[in-house]
DNA sequence: ATAAAGTCAATTGTTGACAATTGACAATTA
DNA sequence: TAATTGTCAATTGTCAACAATTGACTTTAT
């Protein structure tokens, strides 16, 4: 066995800050022993700790985290969901490679995918979709204005700005595949890399004025204005982390691969 | 249990036609019995079989199927991630509400993520990769002009098309995404209601002729432009399907909600 | 020495039983 | 009567054992 060993259990580091700020968290939906699996599993997985021998044997995690296999093949299935493995039956599950490129991916799938919901809440606007939405924005900016301030919360009040949204972009089917697939497996990445972005209050400011012009948009109902807005956030939200990545990881590929918005626009 | 009663195990009709053309699956990746179940069960879904009561019971489910839960439960986390179905920790499942929203939600998602597909392949094209779907694209034609045509086989010709463009758009993230997610379950209803799209020769043109724009696109570098005929062809297919269905549920609701591709381009 | 066939340990797929939780109903009390 | 609490059947979560398959290794024959 070439996995990491660590006799962590389900309560690490990173899962204690779930608990911290369970208001990001759907209420009345307890976190799984298998999603709290999934989640160390796949940060594992994003942190390239499963090296040339990318098997992700079931025995092996029932043991690292003292369960039966039953609960961990339910975590395999929700790794694989969100993209992090890959299953062939039979033979087992195998932890994608780790690269920038899977990174860069992962941004611009999530970017076209934000971009989709910033269209349908433009579409379908209300006042109260407006205006929900604001008073997301708003807290952040008390946020930033505020003595103390916390890098976490930051990232998790930004989440709770796009959680707004989609709640008023009226396609369940959006939000549930975002939410179960892409999205989850994303955030948790960018909350221990993006805090380097939020470090200069102007950083913070560019990030948030990209939202409140959204809402911009949302007012004019320009929706097309509206997806290349939320595109570009993921955009640079991508081009930070794969940067704070590239100078940890000198051997990293050239970036020219990893770009996938458009110039010819 | 107010589900369908049907003991059909796991050999339905729509199980069958997979068999008869197996070149679409993937190679050397049987289907396993979750798979399979969550095919019929997620048909029965996307068909409104699952009336008020939305439950899906992993011992109902078990005893249709004449298996134990273990195999239901992998089909029950099989179609949440296809977004059929919402689980609820410790109290089960329930299938997401059946409605022409729904339909054209998945389309709408579908045609995005199809679009990124797209630019993707043209933004790193290469001569194999305009070779291979031109191929699938001669194919599609040759059926186009032979005597006896099978409905059936021109959608599996299509997705070949497809297929061809996934496997070259570099963003092995994206392919996995959709291929696990959104694009199975879209491709099983398309395949039961797409065939009256095909009953003439000119809708057949119309259809494939998107295709070859799209290769004449990447020829050109016009990532852009490929991206919205792709998106395109999946907004065709959606208004066909909710056509066809609004025909045979006069009670349908009405259309202006379901679109989403933008006007103000 | 090479290739084919056979063997076997390791791993996943499946099963049935047991534990824990939930939501509804009934009993109790103010 | 209305609200609270207690009880219980139904359902999902978890577990350990067994079956089936795979991939690698060994053996054997040419």
């Amino acid at each position: 066995m070439s996995t990491r060993e660590k006799q962590s259990a389900i309560t690490g580091a990173f899962a204690a800050e779930f608990v911290k700020s369970p208001s990001l968290r759907k209420a009345h939906r307890p976190r799984s022993i298998s999603e709290q699996i999934a989640d160390e599993v796949g940060s594992d997985i994003l942190d390239g700790v499963f090296g040339t021998n990318r098997r992700v044997g079931e025995q092996d995690l029932a043991e690292r985290f003292q369960v039966s296999r039953g609960p961990v093949r339910d975590a395999i299935r929700i790794l694989e969901k969100r993209g992090l493995v890959e299953i062939f039956p039979r033979r087992g599950a195998f932890a994608v490679e780790h690269s920038l490129t899977l990174i860069a991916d992962m941004f611009n799938v999530q970017a076209t995918l934000t971009g989709l919901v910033a269209r349908c809440y433009v579409m379908s606007i209300t006042p109260a979709g407006i205006a929900e939405v604001e008073t997301e924005i708003a807290k952040f900016r008390e946020m930033d204005n505020s003595k103390n301030i916390d890098i976490i919360e930051f990232t998790f009040q930004s989440a709770r700005i796009f959680g707004a949204m989609k709640r008023h972009c009226k396609n369940e089917y959006l939000v549930r595949i975002m939410g179960s697939v892409t999205d989850e497996s994303l955030w948790d990445f960018m909350w221990r890399r993006q805090p380097l972005d939020y470090l200069t209050k102007d950083q913070r400011s560019q990030g948030i004025a990209k939202w409140e012009e959204i809402v911009d948009a949302a007012r004019d109902g320009d929706d097309k204005k509206a997806e290349g807005l939320a595109q570009q956030i993921l955009y640079d939200s991508r081009d930070n982390v794969l940067e704070t990545m590239k100078k940890s990881r000198p051997e990293s590929i050239s970036a020219d691969r990893l770009l996938t918005n458009s110039k010819t626009k």
